[in-house]
DNA sequence: CCATTATTTCCACATTCATCGAAATGATGG
DNA sequence: CCATCATTTCGATGAATGTGGAAATAATGG
């Protein structure tokens, strides 16, 4: 993952609703959820949900797909892992906390899952 | 970690400038460097940088320290430490992307033990 | 087809963010 | 003390962000 792209994603996710949609929908799992009922579990309006789930969207974090009426939206755990190993190397790169304080292995994705 | 403090480090790293000063700090190790030093390997304008500065103390991602007549400025790995650790949890919480799948000390967050 | 449901776009507005020259502040050495 | 150096604050400006009601778009069931 290059700077620009953990950039977008920071960014994405640096906002209060914009983050509760995220965990929201991390623990939704695979099988997402659709807009309404984020909408619901959170309490944002409608308009505005769209407008930070397009925010999460245009990073990369998540991703969409139309389930009949419905647009159900789905958590990218590979864009999370990377963002994870973006921030963990440069936040040890040539310095102290040791990237061996994690585990030992550094260059294997922190959370290896299934790929978007 | 709670969100709010998440939400402040994200915000604090999402910006071109200061994550590269984030990753220059970083890679200073515990020495730091003075504002004009950054200033100078970054190419930016000393108002602009000290604006930075304060975001990202600000998120307390960095402290500061007077030596002589300069400003040195550190990392602080702590606050990354937490970070990595809020979001590693709040990625995988109830969720497939198995905590072990870190490296089997499911108890142990990423880089220190802690909680918020 | 059409009524209904689900969600997005449009719009207007207030707020916050980023930029950087110039002036102010703080600290030091001599 | 004061000349000087290092850095911050001030101020003005343009751009981006967040908000939410209302209207538009898309898809389905019947």
């Amino acid at each position: 993952m290059e700077a620009a792209a953990a950039i977008g994603a920071l960014g994405a996710l640096a906002q209060e609703h914009r983050l509760a949609v995220f965990r929201l929908l991390v623990q939704a799992g695979e099988d997402g959820m659709p807009a309404g009922a984020i909408a619901d579990a959170l309490g944002i309006p409608n308009s505005s949900l769209s407008f930070h789930l397009a925010q999460l969207s245009r990073a990369g974090l998540i991703s969409q797909e139309r389930r009949s009426r419905s647009l159900i939206y789905t958590a990218d755990y590979a864009a999370m892992n990377a963002l994870l190993g973006y921030l963990t190397e440069n936040c040890c790169a040539g310095a102290t906390c040791a990237p061996d304080a994690i585990c030992g292995s550094q260059d294997k994705p922190v959370l290896e899952r299934k790929s978007a």
